[in-house]
DNA sequence: ATGAAAGCGCTAACAC
DNA sequence: GTGTTAGCGCTTTCAT
């Protein structure tokens, strides 16, 4: 079933039939109509990949995300998803699920059928990505490589501000749950061990943890090990974990131990008690990010842009509260 | 950068580079180094929307899911990406995030790019999946229609020795919260029904609710105007989500109330109390898919297959227990 | 073992 | 407004 097909039924040539379906307007009303019905009746669909190559783009846009199962990055696809369409691409999502090799070879092999690439926390090397920048316009997603565009979540207000929070409710000794090495475990780290100096807190660190329920669990056992009264943990989904296994070994939350998690994910809201978290703007991100792509695609200079930086905000619940007694009075 | 240029480079003709890209073996050990040394140097890859083109075969499968935030959709994600790749195919993933009709739009345009289509629990009219699947390979899960293979995760034994578990807990009073129409809702709902005729429990149906969080809280509150002692949700998002209103009303798990949830995702097992839950096998669901699917595109017919049914079992956890007294003496 | 040539299905100048 | 003619970059007979 080709336009060949089609054309003859219509008693048109080719190319009228692919007018028809790139610029109707181009063609008269009554051949076009002959066309069209010739389609329905043929049930023909025009070949997107003869299409992608004839007119060298794709319609296509290709997202990679660290663990398609992390509800951070649900909300990231969502909204790119929505706003690809929006501008009239289509989205094909990938998940490396191992390691970062596998990650660079996914990434290559999406670009040839795309038209650009967005890769929210990827963990392949700067040196790879940078070799994928130069193949095909890349927009990253929370990671930080010298000139390609990028759009960030920063987390340092809002984590400077849950610091101050702890301090003031009495906790002097916070333990930071360390997540994978990068932009946002970074970005975290920094602004609690500034808060905590300044503030005359002290602060154990732990980790790293992949960024997951199951790290959590492990994570809180660590955790007990230390005479620390709040836990700053690397993402709700750690924060979670732990705030399970706390339970399960006795201990309550936020009477015996204070938490904040990050990210103000759907998780935060439904376990008990409700978790105070940063809130970062994955949907904002996702959409930026977008945006930036087709900058670039329509022309832009990917490597003079600075990173869009989205702030986040401290989100209070009810696991945090205030240190306990012996403590705080120590 | 195209196969010419790097026959030119190595002074042999573009027939033989491509041979060196997709038969090694049919090209002389002296050649075939020259052409990967001139590949090299101009950084050359071949473009792999030509290829298909002239190919006729993409080497790429496409998932459509009925919510990539579903932590079930993830595991189901993760699974078919696994094997596909495993199996030599790329996999694009696709949300449609929306009403049916969209979902109907994106798989036409991914069937295009694709050899093969996976949809895990559609939700388009059975017409159109039919129109979809005479058009190109189709396999579904979690969705039952005449004439398309599917997988099938099938509750109906696990969900029996649920309710009988509540039974035999003294549980008498038990009300259903529905998910979205469908295979997954239906067949959970029927092994209810019949268990609770056939043990003398009372059954309430409150519903249907979007499987997520959010209606799980809005769901709590319907059941604490019914005088049920138990919950099976449709879903462990629900039963998350009415774990976390039951505790924020006051109500605990299980002493007040008892709750069961299907899936077993990560959820599952870091609320408190861990959630009994029925465990679907969302794994090989997705492994047996990509299997059926390949099974088709080498040439078996889609017609004449019944459907893979994978069982489930129960979880017991700690969110059931004996019903309060006064209910179980009544 | 290698090259020449004919497409894969569509689009895009360019004529008419 | 419509048809003719070249490709897009690659694969694949068919010769040699």
């Amino acid at each position: 079933m080709t336009i060949r097909d089609v054309a003859a039924r219509a008693g048109v040539s080719p190319a009228t039939v692919s007018r028809v379906f790139t610029q109707p307007h181009a063609v008269a009303g009554a051949t076009r109509q002959r066309v069209l019905a010739a389609a329905e009746e043929l049930r023909y669909m025009p070949n997107p990949v003869a299409r992608s190559l004839a007119r060298g783009r794709s319609g296509n846009l290709g997202l990679i995300v660290s663990d398609i199962a992390s509800p951070f990055q649900a909300e990231v696809i969502k909204a790119v998803q929505r706003q690809a369409r929006y501008d009239g691409y289509a989205l094909f999502v990938a998940d490396p699920d191992e390691a970062a090799r596998d990650e660079a070879r996914i990434a290559v092999a999406m670009a040839g059928q795309v038209e650009g690439l967005l890769l929210s926390r990827p963990s392949m090397a700067d040196e790879r990505l940078h070799d994928l920048a130069t193949h095909t316009p890349v927009v990253l997603i929370n990671r930080e490589v010298d000139g390609i565009p990028a759009v960030l979540t920063d987390p340092t207000d809002a984590t400077v501000h849950a610091v101050e929070h702890l301090h003031a409710l009495g906790h002097r000794e916070v333990v930071y749950l360390a997540g994978p090495a990068g932009y946002s475990n970074e970005m975290r780290l920094c602004a609690v061990r500034a808060t905590c100096r300044r503030l005359g807190v002290e602060l154990a660190e732990r980790g790293p943890f992949e960024p997951t329920l199951a790290s959590g669990v492990r994570a809180a056992d660590l955790v007990l090990g230390t005479s620390a009264t709040a836990i700053v943990a690397f993402n709700d989904e750690i924060a979670v974990g732990v705030l399970g296994r706390l339970a399960d070994r006795g201990r309550s939350v936020p009477e015996d131990i204070s938490l904040v998690g990050f990210g103000d994910t759907s998780l935060a809201e439904v376990v008990t008690p409700k978790l105070t978290t940063v809130r970062l703007q994955k949907s904002a991100a996702g959409i930026a990010a977008v945006h930036l792509l087709l900058d670039i695609l329509r022309g832009g200079d990917p490597g003079e842009r600075t990173p869009v930086t989205l702030p986040a905000e401290l989100v209070v619940r009810a696991s945090v509260g205030p240190a306990a007694a012996g403590v705080a009075v120590a």
